[in-house]
DNA sequence: CCCAATTTGTTCGTATGTATC
DNA sequence: AGATACATACGAACAAATTGG
């Protein structure tokens, strides 16, 4: 029988990483949350041992990570700091920068996780949110007249799921949502598809967002389900004709949707 | 119309971050892959202008966020490094520590996506993974005779999933179904559920799984597909019965299914 | 086995920048 | 405006690890 959980290589850590592991644990034993001060530069090198420059180093580790962020100044420090859903973003897409993945492979998650979403938003939006749908709508109410417009209208779109994820209560379907819609977002941009208008792709896209409104707002599940597999079959096959490979780029946190 | 790219507030970088960004470019401008190595701290000193801590500092961020790893002594140096999952994983697992799960938000993700798995990967199998699938259901033939060996049995059938995930030629499914699961057995593990032996889970685990591989090796889709269906519906029914909010922990890289 | 060269790792002292009072 | 408290940055020296002779 193999080992239930296999520990990677021992692998022996750094200074600075053991201290920033330290810290961590350290945080969380006391409690300490987002906002909380962590002990000052000065303190830790004395709580530690170490030289600033270590400290230092560990502290760089941690707010990498999104864990902690420093000010400068009088009452500055380190503190605890809560992961943005950027900075998560931005980490993960460092994973699948050496991933090659396909608009298959994205579609294929799309394809589950967007239907499940609206199924269990039907009837539970407001009527601000479903206003806040329809807005969004607006960016794409005309057919686009040339490239600039065609390209603004595909990022309003995901803009639309991106939006409707937001909605959700379930945090892990929130993020994963949006972090599969930005990373199609981002792949548009950088590939600048859609250079030329496809009125296809307007017209069903605009018709079964309509509808799923719609049907969220009668609360009917089981037709938003509907109308959202049918909306992924159908973008899946429009961009598969465009393009089969999808290019990486590392991604500079901070452009989100 | 609101702008299709919200980017976030400027933010002013510090200085070890901009050179971490400079290098994050700089490898991409060159094509840089993995294993190939960086210029020693002496050029990157030369190059950016400044002081060796600075530099460190900006190293450690990349090598935080995985994308690097250094070696010392002759031959050594700075290398471009493919993010690893276990990395991926936990940077990942951080922000969802200040995000509070429920067992609920975590099944309603995984009553899509393994379904969904398993139908890809029926017919496709080989004879090997086939019997690497079966090797893990021996851990759990028979029934647990104390917590330990329930605990254990619990570990191996989530062992079942990742190693399932494993096989699927979707980087992006295998990365979001053992991240999960990964999750899951995270809770477990943490909380010391399944202390009191549960048939129910154990023999309806087993059945479903002996079930699935047949299915995978007959090559029937749809039956993969609703066989997945009916076990998560019955996981997700027993473990709600034992918990329903999950604790949260910092993921200290390494553990991983 | 030891020695020397190379490259990262760590330390310390000092000075600068920045925000608060 | 000035003093204070904190992070930030610099530079020089030394330590540790690894490779090859």
């Amino acid at each position: 029988m193999p080992p239930a959980i296999i520990r990677s290589a021992p692998e022996r850590l750094s200074r600075p990483q053991q201290v920033a592991e330290a810290i961590k644990s350290w945080v969380m034993a006391n409690g300490w949350g987002p906002g909380e001060r962590l002990p000052s530069e000065t303190e830790m090198i004395a709580r530690f041992g170490m030289a600033k420059g270590t400290i230092r180093e560990a502290i760089r580790i941690l707010e990498a990570q999104g864990l902690v962020k420093s000010r400068t100044g009088p009452g500055g420090g380190v503190f605890v700091h809560q992961v943005s859903e950027e900075r998560a973003t931005a980490l993960l897409g460092n994973y699948f920068y050496f991933q090659h993945l396909t608009i298959d492979d994205v579609y294929q998650i799309r394809a589950v996780l967007e239907p499940e979403l609206a199924a269990g938003l039907a009837g539970k939006l407001t009527p601000a949110q479903l206003a806040a749908l329809e807005d969004v709508m607006t960016c794409y109410a005309a057919p686009a007249e040339n490239a600039e417009e065609e390209r603004a209208q595909h990022i309003a779109s995901l803009r639309f799921h991106a939006l409707l994820a937001e909605m959700s209560g379930n945090p892990l379907m929130r993020f994963l949502i949006r972090f599969v819609t930005n990373m199609l977002a981002d792949i548009t941009v950088s590939r600048k598809l859609y250079v030329q208008p496809n009125h296809e792709l307007w017209a069903s896209g605009l018709d079964y967002q309509s509808r799923l409104v719609a049907a969220l707002r009668a609360g009917d599940a089981d037709q938003a389900r509907q109308i959202l597999r049918d909306h992924m079959h159908n973008a899946h096959r429009l961009m598969r004709m465009q393009e089969t490979v999808l290019t990486q780029r590392f991604l500079p946190e901070g452009d989100i949707i």
